[in-house]
DNA sequence: GCCACGGATGAAACTTACTTTCATGAGGCG
DNA sequence: CGCCTCATGAAAGTAAGTTTCATCCGTGGC
């Protein structure tokens, strides 16, 4: 072999480690037994030391310096870097996910973990895969330039809702969450063009929230649904609708993932809103959370 | 460290770089210099030699190995190898413009949407991998065998507490969440031995949770904190820790994603805890499910 | 106002890891 | 047998990482 040729040198197509398997032929018998080591566990390797590799392949340091060049690294800590970086892309998928989305009876905690983690992942996911932005642009200039804003919701959905008004307020906007029906089909009574209306129920069939949007939309109001089915009712009496994603299954029945993919939806109409005026918004949020500064106190350093 | 609670202790399961973010604002202001320097782009910090991360974090190498040892490495050569190995394993994020977690300044929806889910459905998925299920399933029992179950939170952890609340009454459970402080206070003045208190905070720095936290613990209740913050203040009033892996960033300072983060730890413990009493969760979810069927109209008409 | 204290910090001393240089010796070949 | 080549490790040299320590700064007591 002439004067050490790069072979292939910069980048080593389908991993370091095949690259690696492929030249040990070529290689001298020291750098071998070198190369042995690393190839029969690269995470090992990258947590050696070079006098800690070259020892247990019984050789010096200046041979293991030489394998590295060999392989077209520049030297042992890049070497060891791409080895721990390989070892890690190369670890397996930690085990069959836990797709089914019910939990079976006496799983332990880690299971359930896996399983709620999953379904709430893939139900924010596939809900932001089926929005429409068109519509939520729609919504979001509704919004931004309405005069007053109303979100009902009941139940669990009543907490999105309550979430949703106090997004709203902290960017400055006028926005309402009544607790109570009563209060919100009076409120809702009251709006009139150029306001805004959201009413939200996973199921779309809450009868409270679609009465009181009817009423809103009676008044004139511009009405938008989140819901979970695009047919249901709550669909019947609003001019926006948006959907989420959510798959219950019978045990979360809760709507536990569904919580989290209306959540995700709120967010993306508040940033847009707060996107439409940037300034404005920024300024509401610094001084809103300059109000709450008296109620915090200072960030613990390093235990003792 | 005397009484520390139980925190997912030195190892750090979901994730390297999770472990710092959630770790930084208890660093040392050039520690933090060099943890974001980290955060933000691992495998380029892995690439570099330690005198060159101190020249672009400002600081001395004396303070990169103090970073080192503050989540936990023996040194920095670790730090290097486990941070290449994080980069490596660290799935293509599905679009460029989107990994960075800030809005640009005009986004359009559709970007808008796509970032937004993306960090959620990310904090959701780091949180399950970094929960420890050794302190959830204590938790779980303490839960479920408490006499009385009070939630905290304020602001935007409010409404996970109060959702909280929600499931486990839902399930049967006798638990309380307080809109205001002084009643909290004065709820947890009465708790004891056989209690249970669970403080939601998402910066571990809001003073009224920790505060009727503290209450609690010393009339002897069980006491757990949710936050993002391993080594935030309410940390010490905590006989369990359960952490979330939310990276907010500067426009999403409404802990947008932590609160999504939040409400997968509350599935879990909801289930967990409605797992360990099958039979009278079922029965007791049947039962408020029957309650507000009236007040649902009948599913899915078809469009008119 | 002053002082003591404790934590944060970087300069410099020090140790370890990595790299280069060089001498040696084992084969190969005329 | 003498010469060449080349693999190899010892040792020297350099760079990287780690520790120590003096300084600085803010904090809280007196």
């Amino acid at each position: 072999m002439a004067k050490s040729p790069k072979i292939s040198a910069s980048h080593e197509p389908g991993g370091l480690i095949v690259h690696i398997s492929g030249l040990l032929p070529s290689l001298s018998p020291a750098e071998q037994r070198v190369a042995r080591l690393v190839v029969a566990d690269p995470a090992d390797a990258a947590r050696r030391t070079i006098t800690d590799l070259a020892t247990a392949a019984e050789t010096s340091e200046a041979t293991v310096i030489r394998f590295c060049r060999s392989v077209g690294m520049d030297g042992y800590p890049q070497l060891r870097i791409r080895l721990a970086a390989e070892a890690a892309r190369r670890i397996e998928p930690p085990d069959a996910r836990v797709v089914g989305g019910d939990i079976p009876p006496g799983a332990d905690l880690a299971q359930i973990i896996a399983t709620i983690a999953f379904n709430d992942a893939r139900a924010v996911e596939e809900t932001a895969e089926q929005l429409d932005p068109a519509i939520c642009e729609q919504v979001v200039e509704a919004i931004g330039g309405a005069g007053r804003i109303d979100v009902y919701g009941a139940g669990a959905s009543g907490f999105v809702a309550s979430d949703f008004q106090q997004k709203l307020h902290r960017i400055g906007r006028t926005a309402f969450y009544f607790p109570d029906v009563h209060t919100a089909l009076t409120s809702a009574a009251l709006l009139g063009r150029g306001d805004v209306a959201v009413g939200i129920s996973h199921t779309g069939t809450t009868s409270d929230v679609i009465e009181v949007l009817e009423q809103a939309r009676a008044r004139g109001a511009t009405t938008v649904a989140l819901t979970n089915f695009p047919r249901s009712p709550i669909t019947e009496v609003a001019d926006f609708v948006l959907t989420t994603a959510a798959r219950e299954t019978t045990y979360r029945s809760g709507a536990m993932a569904s919580r989290l993919a209306q959540l995700t939806v709120v967010d993306c109409l508040f940033v847009g809103v707060a996107a439409r005026n940037r300034a404005r918004a920024k300024k509401a949020l610094e001084a809103t959370a300059e109000a709450v500064k008296s109620h915090r106190v200072g960030a613990t350093r390093r235990r003792g």
